[in-house]
DNA sequence: AAATCTCTCAACCGCCGCTGT
DNA sequence: GACAGCGGCGGTTGAGAGATT
């Protein structure tokens, strides 16, 4: 990880050697830091003021916490910054043991694919307009007697010729969209306070990891978000309810008064319609409509010829040309598709999964157990 | 075993806001 | 009010490690 040394103006850049750790120690300790500018010269050090200022926060603080993100922590990365969007030290500050560096480069290059992987666009914490995209083609072409493919934009897919992986991918999100969406407490609450943020749905998401099965019966009542919840005290943010967090944040971080209020104007707050669908974002009242999709018998039959033809991918290592119309114009079958999804992913799963592979979402661990069996084929 | 590709993360850079003069 | 200095922040880079071919 060591990037060569280099030296200008008489200040050498590059990586810290102990050396140079040591002294940087030895001198905050005994006289505190601050004053980086004048640090350096009185610590013997060839850097500037903002290098050691950096090495120190980012690396030598004594309260920094190694290791691994915990399950909690991904929890608290997510829904601080659902709320405080790229606020890095500000999130960095929630989470005790963590700099703003190391969470920027783990929302970068984990959260960030887990959260498109589940069809949630990270910056806004919105389903991607792909997935809307694909309900709306649902909803087209479960509705209406002569279907329609023309999507041209629906991403990576062409036209009428649809990447069966990237639908089935799609298809499983909208699915656990649906789940949570659905969930008769939420609307309740929902209706109570008069609107649900996407703060909420993602609490309820990753409240519902703890079980992963429940979270893929949608014709099942749900287990009630105060059943399952664990109590935990409000004094951590890791351990607050959504809007606790987010009015306590409003509250305490004043610093982001300006972007946060930017942002509650954003279309990143999910409403729900007095009759329980998900509204206010422009593209969801496609989606909602969509959902009624799911309980169709036309579309158990088109998920499960998905998976077949998934299967079919996986054996023959090759990459069909798949027409939706096929799809679509075959007999339903009488078997669920949450049913065919629970038997193939729970094996994936379990043999497939490894500390980093853990996934923190109950939706999102089917995608990755079929996402997994995609990537092995090279379909995705 | 070697070459190539992908991923990770420490470190850098440039910008911005605050403070003092 | 204008300016300079400084600290802090967020985006980006690129070396090295690990994975894959």
């Amino acid at each position: 990880m060591a990037k060569s040394s280099t030296e200008k103006n008489g200040l050498k850049k590059g990586p810290w050697t102990p050396e140079e750790d040591q002294k940087l120690i030895d001198y905050i300790q005994k006289h505190g830091h601050g004053k980086w500018r004048t640090l350096p010269k009185n610590a013997g050090l060839k850097r500037c003021g903002k290098s050691c200022r950096l090495r120190w926060a980012n690396y030598l603080r004594p309260d920094i916490k190694r290791g691994r993100f915990s399950f909690e922590e991904e929890e608290a990365i997510i829904q601080l910054h659902s709320v405080l969007g790229n606020k890095w030290s500000t999130i960095a500050a929630n989470l005790p043991g963590r700099t703003d560096n190391e969470i920027k480069n783990y929302w970068n290059t984990h959260i960030k694919k887990k959260l498109l992987k589940m069809g949630i666009d990270p910056v806004t914490h919105t389903p991607r307009l792909d997935v809307i995209q694909l309900a709306s083609i649902l909803n087209t072409s479960l509705y209406n007697s002569a279907p329609q493919f023309n999507y041209p934009s629906l991403s990576g897919i062409g036209r009428s010729v649809i990447n069966p992986s990237h639908m089935l991918g799609l298809l499983t999100t909208l699915l656990s969209c649906q789940n949570r969406n659905y969930n008769p407490d939420v609307l309740n609450n929902n209706q109570l306070s008069g609107g649900s943020t996407l703060l909420q749905n993602q609490h309820q998401c990753s409240r519902m990891q703890l079980d992963s099965t429940q979270a893929f019966q949608p014709n099942q009542p749900q287990v009630s978000l105060q059943e399952n919840h664990i109590a935990k005290s409000n004094s951590n943010p890791l351990n607050m309810e959504p809007q606790v967090m987010k009015t306590t944040l409003e509250n305490q971080i004043t610093p982001i008064a300006t972007p946060f209020s930017q942002q509650n104007t954003l279309p990143n707050l999910w409403h729900y319609n007095t009759e329980g669908h998900i509204s206010d974002l422009p593209t969801m009242a496609q989606s909602s409509s969509a959902m009624q999709c799911f309980s169709s018998p036309k579309f158990n039959s088109i998920y499960n010829n998905l998976l077949e033809n998934q299967n079919l991918c996986n054996n023959n290592e090759g990459m069909p040309n798949f027409n939706l119309s096929s799809l679509l114009s075959s007999t339903p079958s009488s078997s669920s598709p949450i049913s065919t999804l629970n038997s193939s992913s729970s094996t994936t799963f379990v043999n497939g999964t490894t500390e980093d592979e853990r996934d923190t979402y109950g939706s999102s661990m089917l995608m990755y157990n079929i996402s997994n069996g995609l990537n092995d084929s090279g379909l995705l």
